[in-house]
DNA sequence: GTCAGTGCAAACTTTTTGCAACTAC
DNA sequence: GTAGTTGCAAAAAGTTTGCACTGAC
């Protein structure tokens, strides 16, 4: 786990709840501290799982309400995909755009600084931007070469 | 009902039809028809409803099978929001940028053309984009408006 | 001690599937 | 005629809710 980045943003949740008279359990902080060790996005599922395996048992309604604190203090960001919902941690979501396969779901991360200057320097009118995710859908080269090989049979 | 519209995109569906050997049923061409009839945005159960309205009843299986093929055919654009999955008609999605306020909401349209020219015209390795949705999240002018007279009070 | 938070299971919503009936070709 | 489509209902998958119990404050 990396335990620097889980530092930083468990600071900005204890405020969050701080400042909201909410409660600091210790599932809250679990929860927070194994979304840290995931790289990329992942899944209800995935972080019942993952919290099963560290035998810290938490049950869905509260993994569902967990998520929704740290969507609202801007500590995950969600992404509605095909099967089921994504979360990412913000920080990394901050960094990159993502490519989404129509055909097997598959997401992947681009990272184009310039376009990402461009889209946080707009100047939109009657709105404050606080963050964005750009996704560009098509068909990942797996997929692409399924679909070639199928024409040739 | 927007019959031009209808005339040029019924068109396209025929010869996807005909490409992969499907039949051309009654069913497909009038869901084709109330799709062309919607502004903007829509979800399954409001194209039910507007079907049975003209009294034409489809199965639900139907209509999401439907929707794929539409999907495939690349006839209408999916966009996977927190409630239901929303479609919308490719010709009119051209500008795929949204605005989302986080307090109400509400998503309003941003049509940037150099932005979206820059999105366009992005090379990617190992991808072949179609199609893409850049979600701005913050908040509304209307919004603010409200948060600022609480502060007031 | 109090009440927000949690666990559990049931309920609910949206989407998919199985199968018999239908119809475009 | 037949195989692709459709309708219907049941099932599956994901998420929310109600209620009793627990524990942070």
């Amino acid at each position: 786990m990396d335990s620097k980045r889980y530092t930083d943003i468990s600071e900005i949740l204890t405020q969050y709840l701080e400042k909201k008279k909410m409660r600091k359990t210790e599932e809250r902080f679990m929860i927070l501290r194994c979304i840290c060790s995931f790289p990329s996005h992942f899944d209800i599922s995935e972080l019942s799982q993952k919290l099963e395996e560290i035998k810290f048992h938490v049950s869905l309604a509260t993994l569902y309400n967990t998520l929704d604190i740290f969507e609202d203090s801007h500590i995950v960001v969600r992404h509605q995909s095909i099967q089921s919902t994504l979360y990412e941690l913000k920080i990394l979501a901050e960094t990159h755009q993502h490519l989404i396969c129509t055909k097997c779901g598959a997401i992947r991360d681009l990272k184009n600084v310039s376009l990402k200057q461009n889209i946080e320097n707009l100047k939109i009118p009657r709105f404050n931007a606080e963050y964005y995710a750009l996704y560009i859908y098509g068909i990942c080269s797996k997929c692409k070469y399924k679909l070639s090989r199928k024409k040739q049979i």
